[in-house]
RNA sequence: GCGCCAGUAGCUCAGCUGGAUAGAGCAACGGAUUUCUAAUCCGUAGGUCUGGGGUUCGAGUCCCUGCUGGCGUGCCA
């Protein structure tokens, strides 16, 4: 990396100098191009220790540095910035580093194999998967793979909330259904019963396995197996759905389950002996104001039910307990109240609440015809994931879901996202990718190989716009590491436009494949190889394809 | 009322741990195709970064405060 090679150049500079140093200065590529290719506040920021201007010390800095064959010039400039700009030769020995790195450029140790654990979407199991859980899914999806590339060890899980009370409305559904099937009349249907068709095409597959002998069964067998049925369809609807988003999770983590083996009782237990509940109204009290929370919360309802913090503290134990270092819950804004009382409980048990970061992803408005639709699951009025898929494909999607910050409002306007044209930015990047294959076909049907490219070729790699380039393609660590530490994985998605971008201004403005300038053309395919290269691996981590032919 | 999030160009959004003259795309306007893919490129225009105060060499970025919008504040999940 260039940058720390100058930071480390400053360093040694200051010392030499016998000059005291903070080392919170930074080097970084400046805005403006007429600033140099990088630039740093180091005399800024170390000139007060030494009872020195700024200026001045740039001055003294930019001496002993000027003798270094890496740069090409060096200048003070505005309150004492320091200005670099590189030998070209410091970016061609760089571009053979990405080259030679091959469709692992970028992937590092950066991680140090810290085990993270990811939930996302974790939408309930009572109907398909929809725009919020895309969004969810394009978010966690991305992260957890650049995670992975950069040496973390990222654990996708979707947390399954398959018991409670919206599974009960869930069985209560189906039987409805299931009751009009068999000629039933039905005066309404209830409000709070899911109203989506698909419960009536479950019902009806139901109805075709055991025909009406469900009649014949007790009530609570019957509406049992009617739950199961529909919870088991539906978990393989969100799975193939979200195959169909190349997304892939490593644990489903089912609520039933935690309850089957106890883990509710348990996590309750603790909660006791560590006289954090009591018993009022009848009902089973954790003191949650005590670790933060406004009010003191129920655990366990009049009912003798638990409420569904319960599970949920449960579930977050599991969480401690497998030894994860940090713990990402991806979360809908609708929850940031529930997260408090959560984390109260996490406090309440001695665990270390610094490893439970929360990422609350905001609200998507659809916006059809100027207008935002309202969505109900209950109601049945969804635009699900699969629709979206169908009507702009999974590439779009993914990348306009990623393209934003998680914590930013999302207008979503279907018609636009319909068109299918230009428009969408996601093509601009493809195209990209897809121009330079097609180049590199035309180069070889004129008989232009690399066989016999030779790295002083890459001299004539001497266009300010394909030093750009390289430039920005020594970019991809850094912001690699960016994405990770700050969870943000929008940023490789403005790095690939811009990527993209660079490349088709060079496209429009110099010829890559020339027959008659046998050499110069070997030095630009070298350099477009390493941008088609790029572009892959991050479309790649951001699940999108990069297409050869377009 | 209290809490969380947001407010940047006409629209949708970027802006890396505070850095120099705030950037893209779309929309608008004007150009480029005997050409390696025009799903592209070049140019023009568009801004009091929600208002006010503070911190410092320096603020879209940090702190305080006002305004606007979304969400939360259940013995629903």
């Amino acid at each position: 990396m260039i940058k720390t090679k100058i930071f480390a150049d400053i360093v040694a500079c200051l010392k030499k100098l016998d000059l005291k140093y903070n080392d919170n200065f930074t080097v970084e590529i400046p805005n403006v191009k007429e600033h140099g290719d990088f630039s740093t506040n180091a005399a800024l920021i170390n000139a007060k220790l030494n009872n020195l201007k700024p200026h001045d010390l740039a001055l003294k800095i930019k001496e002993i540095m000027q003798k270094g064959k890496n740069y090409k010039s060096i200048d003070i400039a505005g309150p004492g910035f320091i200005n670099f700009k590189m030998a070209n030769s410091v970016f061609h020995r760089n571009l053979i580093q990405i080259v030679n790195d091959k469709n692992n450029y970028g992937s590092s140790n950066y991680g140090k194999r810290q085990k993270i654990l990811l939930e996302f979407i974790s939408a309930n199991p009572t109907g398909p998967l929809n725009v919020v859980s895309a969004r969810a899914g394009a978010y966690g999806d991305s992260l957890a793979r650049i995670m992975n590339y950069i040496g973390f060890d990222a654990f996708k899980e979707f947390y399954v909330n398959d018991a409670g009370n919206q599974v009960d409305i869930l069985g209560e559904s189906m039987e409805l259904r299931y009751r009009e099937l068999h000629g039933e009349r039905l005066d309404e249907f209830p409000e709070e019963a899911y109203h989506g068709e698909y419960i009536k095409d479950l019902a009806a597959q139901l109805s075709v396995i055991d025909g009406s002998k469900l009649f014949h069964i007790a009530e609570k067998d019957r509406l049992e197996r009617m739950q199961n049925f529909a919870l088991e369809a539906i978990h393989n609807m969100q799975v193939i759905s979200l195959n169909g988003f190349d997304v892939q999770f490593d644990n489903w983590m089912s609520e039933k389950k935690l309850r089957a083996e106890g883990m509710l009782e348990e996590a309750l237990s603790y909660l006791a002996e560590a006289n954090c509940t009591y018993e009022k109204d009848d009902a089973v009290w954790f003191c949650s104001s005590q670790f933060g929370d406004e009010k003191d919360r129920v655990l366990i309802k009049t009912d003798g039910n638990p409420t569904y913090l319960v599970p949920d503290i449960a579930y977050h134990l599991t969480k401690y307990q497998r030894g994860f270092d940090v713990l990402i819950d991806v979360l809908g804004p609708d929850h940031h109240g529930h997260v408090s009382k959560l984390k109260a409980a996490m406090l309440a048990l001695e665990m270390d609440i610094s490893k439970l970061e929360v990422v609350y992803l905001q609200h998507i408005n659809l916006i059809q015809d100027g207008e935002a639709v309202k969505m109900s699951k209950r109601a049945g009025k969804i635009v699900t994931l699969d629709d979206l898929i169908d009507e702009v494909g999974k590439d779009a999607a993914r990348y306009f879901f990623v393209n934003r910050k998680p914590n930013a409002h999302l207008d979503f306007d279907l018609k636009l996202a319909k068109k299918k044209s230009s428009e969408n930015p996601v093509y601009y990047c493809q195209y990209a990718h897809a121009r330079i294959a097609s180049i590199l076909k035309k180069a070889k049907k004129e008989k232009i190989t690399l066989k016999d490219f030779n790295t002083k070729n890459l001299k004539r790699l001497d266009k300010e716009i394909e030093l750009s380039i390289i430039k920005k393609m020594l970019e991809l660590p850094t912001i690699l590491n960016a994405c990770a530490d700050h969870r943000e994985p929008h940023r490789l998605a403005v790095y690939v436009h811009e990527l993209a971008g660079l490349f088709h201004r060079y496209y429009g403005k110099y010829t890559i494949v020339d027959a008659k300038h046998k050499e110069l053309s070997q030095s630009r395919l070298y350099l477009i190889s390493a941008i088609m290269n790029v572009l892959a691996i991050t479309l790649n981590l951001l699940g999108i394809s990069a297409p050869e032919k377009m």
